[in-house]
DNA sequence: CCCTTATCTGAACAATGTACAGATGATAGA
DNA sequence: TCTATCATCTGTACATTGTTCAGATAAGGG
């Protein structure tokens, strides 16, 4: 319908996009399994085959999804980060949480979307050092346990790693909630007893 | 070729085992996003409609093969717990340990298993509580963490939520691993720091 | 030996992904 | 402004898929 004044014209203007976009409300309802090229450019109102001029199969679509929504989700870290600014320890300890909690919520709200990140068609091709440089999420992390180390407030010993560890915990806890294995209160929890672990809370 | 004698048979004999069986070895090569019903039934020797006996479609016999995937997980750590016995502090340590890196060779020497024991068809469904009783490998890392304590190689205060600390960080490094955010050898560093963090090891 | 019942077949249907030849129209050069 | 080129989209076609259902087959109890 938002694209009512173009989709009667023989060329769509942005089909790259409309694909994507369609496809993600399709993903989000029903999951990945049920996404369908063709119900998807009937949608749009295009043939079936005009798809693969952007795409050289169904697989690659759903990839260009995944990775875009990686890009939702930093975009949505990034403006729940943007609440709370200053390096000290209580600001510092409030952007460690909303880092998690984000992070989790996200998984929690569009779960469909969380499966297809972490799915075959989203497997990470690029170096992993490249990938965490890009991972905007992950360096916000990296200076937030700096901030910490600075202040005080965490154990320098357990630095090294703690944002492997942390990442981990976050990741973990979200991916076994969304697939039924814990409970979600057991997020805050395991964020409770990371931060206990690592120091940053007494 | 194995039941070559009741194959020709018009009744299988085991035809739900078979699906089964033929399943797993299908999504073992080429992940659950290409396994059809039609080749599983050409592959044993049966019509395609014969599945339809045993499972009321596609999706059921792949949760099936989903949770038989999570015994043959069990049934593998318990092998390899088997091989240090005791309670002192070094075998609890060590049983830790073998906990963690049992679940993450399974799942790196088998991704598509993992990936299909964590998608959408092996949904918990029943309470989470009674999910983590039957879970063998759960029960195991309750009683290793209480040696722990009991032994005073752990941190008391660490104690009541490090089952779900551990279980987190070793379910959550994987998923990373299998899905290319992480590399290789990060699990083994993840696993030292949260031994660390537990002051399991100093 | 028959009859019931579980098991499997065969044919059919709609939907899917994908390939390819051709239609369409935007755009740059004359 | 006309025209030729090129990206974009259509239409048709094909093999394959999941699923249904009426009927064939055989196993086992009376």
């Amino acid at each position: 319908m938002t694209t009512a004044k173009v989709r009667d014209q023989y060329h769509h203007g942005d089909l790259e996009v409309a694909l994507i976009t369609t496809a993600r409300k399709f993903v989000k309802k029903n999951g990945l399994e049920s996404l369908s090229l063709r119900q998807i450019a009937h949608e749009i109102g295009v043939s079936p085959s005009a798809a693969y001029h952007y795409f050289p199969d169904r697989n690659s679509l759903l990839s260009a999804l995944g990775f875009s929504l990686f890009e939702e989700l930093a975009d949505y870290q990034a403006r729940e980060l943007a609440k709370v600014a200053g390096a000290s320890t209580r600001a510092a300890r409030e952007r460690f949480r909303i880092l998690g909690r984000t992070y989790f919520e996200w998984a929690i709200r569009e779960p469909h979307f969380f499966n297809l990140m972490f799915s075959d068609f989203c497997l990470i091709e690029s170096s992993v050092e490249q990938a965490r440089e890009e991972n905007r999420a992950y360096q916000t992390l990296i200076h937030c346990l700096d901030d910490l180390v600075e202040t005080g407030s965490m154990d320098k010993k357990l630095r090294a790693s703690a944002e492997l560890l942390s990442w981990s915990v976050v990741h973990g806890t979200t991916s076994l909630i969304v697939s039924g294995h814990l409970d979600t209160e057991d997020f805050e929890r395991a964020l409770d007893s990371l931060e206990l672990a690592l120091g940053i809370r007494k």
